[in-house]
DNA sequence: ATAATCCCTCTAGTGACTAGAGGTTCAAGG
DNA sequence: CCTTGAACCTCTAGTCACTAGAGGGATTAT
């Protein structure tokens, strides 16, 4: 049995965090002390690592709890978890796309060499769009 | 004089998202009509267009209230503005880098074929951080 | 027995909006 | 001048995934 604060640090997950994935529904408590602390399984933490790898791989809670859902029977099919990472994998390739476009703009920016605000390509581009060779 | 409504149209952005930058700090009012309805001039138009690019950017608002202020002056040194830019440059890189290897790391998952969760490699995977090829 | 550490619940704050309630003002047509 | 409908007003609360703090109780080691 462990208590919150171990399973903070096995996991690397903080204990405010823990009791918030409580609320949402992801980890239930199965014991608690006499006095009313929270005690944990071995079933637990491989729960809580489960959930910390998954957002550690950006999943939404919600994911998450779709994805424990899923996992709870080994014999369920996994046509849905896979559908839950192609998703997730466009949504994030989506989002390095945006952001490599943005970096490429920030780069060009920060290339100028102005002393002064008068003709300075930063606040000139932020104040300017059509100055933008990307769409962003 | 534009209302609140034509600076919404002419800038794309939402009626209460200009409310809110107004709250903010970063956008004051001139002018209210006898009805109290807020009354823009062009300067105000430019300033917002300004807000609106910082934002597409991805300038924090604490960054963009500074951008602002920077740009109020034509005499003033931009060393500031580029610190400001090249501060964002570095944090965008920065996450790039982090979703590329997300990126990697799901697709990898991603390929499996399983039919049921018993050797699902999303759900395996996600059970188990040991399985990772790269650091996330 | 006591001190130090851990844990409890509850509330509120973060950032950048978005949504809705309930009411007022404006502009155009008759 | 009057009415109608669209646009506007303020204020509150919700989003997401936490994080921080207050004010108190439990556990553990000495």
């Amino acid at each position: 049995m462990y208590s919150i604060g171990e399973l903070s640090k096995r996991c690397g997950v903080k204990i405010p965090t823990i009791r918030y994935y409580e609320q949402m529904g992801l980890l239930e408590v199965e014991e608690r002390s006499e006095g009313n602390q929270r005690r944990y399984s071995a079933d637990g933490l491989n729960r809580l690592s489960f959930i910390r790898h998954s957002r550690d791989l950006g999943f939404s809670i919600g994911d998450i709890r779709q994805l424990l859902e899923l996992s709870r029977h080994r014999e369920n099919p996994c046509k849905d978890a896979h559908d839950i990472a192609a998703r997730h994998l466009r949504a994030v390739q989506q989002r390095i796309r945006k952001l490599k476009r943005l970096e490429q703009e920030l780069k060009r920016i920060s290339l100028c060499e102005a002393g002064t605000v008068a003709d300075c390509a930063v606040i000139e581009t932020l104040a300017d769009h059509a100055q933008c060779e990307t769409e962003h």
